[in-house]
DNA sequence: ACACCGTGTTAGCACTGTCAACATGCGAAG
DNA sequence: CTTCGCATGTTGACAGTGCTAACACGGTGT
């Protein structure tokens, strides 16, 4: 805008890698502001380095999403383990293997309520680019973590391995729906009552449904 | 571009209401592109008006796309509704009910898979405008229908009362979110085999988890 | 007859992503 | 030690965007 009264200009920045710099500004953005707020000029600003000299280090501004995307889905795996730890309190391995499922989740639209700017940015893909070989999908940390949950309800006999196909993909996309409507969609304006309603009778849901 | 040698230029539209010709082309760009391809000086390029008529009839290029976002939701009721009529094939009330509400999943995934580009403008609402007080929500047309579903199904006997509550938002998140994921997201690249598997297995989920 | 108001036009501002041309400086090759 | 080359950052420009103010015109109500 004006100018760089305020937060004082970060002139004499650590240069040696401007490529960390230029992400952690964009993922402050992002954190705030969604996909939408993290234009390449402003990170460039707030980096102290001017126009272009992002280029150097991402070929445009779907390479700094992709890299902040990556980023955003590691702090969402994170989330997601230490609800699932704090999920194991029962004794019998099935109903455990139940409670991790369900607090995977939970963690899953915690995540996305709270930190509403990185979720955006963490699962959108930007057309270009490769084109993301399932592999890439499937070692998404938080899909991973919901897919090892899966895994251990057919080990603990709690989901017939003929129901397994599939079912890691469904219960995301059920949560990842719930979330996307919650943030951006119809249900925006939802308040915290409706909210947890909404989420408890989803889980519950895909609960029942995976048996 | 460069200039409408394509196209034919329709210098001479039905002049006496330019918002329907703005509204039309701004439908054109969102189906083949999605909402980031609909750009007021494109649509007003298209419409044989110049740089900034359209603000004439839309506050901004949110109610523009807000004004999309209903005729993509129009559309996409018509889709369920075409599709819940194919599935009256049973007899018995309590499957027919349940034909109907599988049947409109299925119908918004592939309305969504159809036509992604309207799919994408259907239900991401822009920030501004009014709060829009869930009675919105709540009549738009493919809620509706998908309300009156779960309604039917709890009349035959199939869905307790004291399920009903929220089962609607969540069934809705549920496909929606494979949607998404399917579209935007990391499951882009599923071929249509793998996309009918995960389609058949999310509604099969949701179809136990609503009982 | 006149003033008004709805509609469309022109010009302009402040942004954006992206690129080509240029500068600079450090490390390797001769 | 000199010199070349490459990596990095800068400047300036182009095309595109949303949006606004100032203006022009034409029908309608008084």
């Amino acid at each position: 805008m004006t100018d760089q009264v305020t937060a004082v200009p970060d002139r004499d920045r650590p240069k040696q890698d401007l490529r960390a710099s230029l992400l952690r500004e964009g993922i402050a953005l992002a954190r705030s502001g969604g996909a939408e707020a993290v234009s390449l000029r402003e990170v460039q600003r707030r980096a102290g380095v001017s126009n272009s000299a992002a280029y150097r280090h991402f070929a445009d501004r779907a390479a700094l999403l992709s890299a902040i995307s990556d980023y955003a889905a590691d702090q969402m795996a994170e989330r997601m383990r230490t609800g699932i730890a704090a999920a194991a309190i029962s004794g019998d391995p099935a109903e455990r293997a139940r409670a991790r499922f369900c607090a995977t989740g939970v963690a899953y639209l915690e995540f996305a309520l709270t930190e509403s700017g990185l979720f955006a940015v963490a699962f959108q893909m930007q057309a270009a680019t490769v084109p993301t070989p399932l592999d890439r999908t499937t070692q998404s940390p938080p899909f991973a973590l919901l897919a090892s949950c899966l895994d251990e309800l057919v080990e603990t006999g709690s989901l017939a391995p003929a129901h397994r196909p599939y079912a890691d993909i469904a219960a995301w996309a059920a949560v990842h729906g719930l979330a996307v409507l919650l943030l951006d969609g119809p249900l925006r304006d939802l308040d915290a009552a409706e909210r947890q309603s909404a989420i408890q009778r989803l889980i519950s849901i895909v609960d029942l449904g995976t048996h």
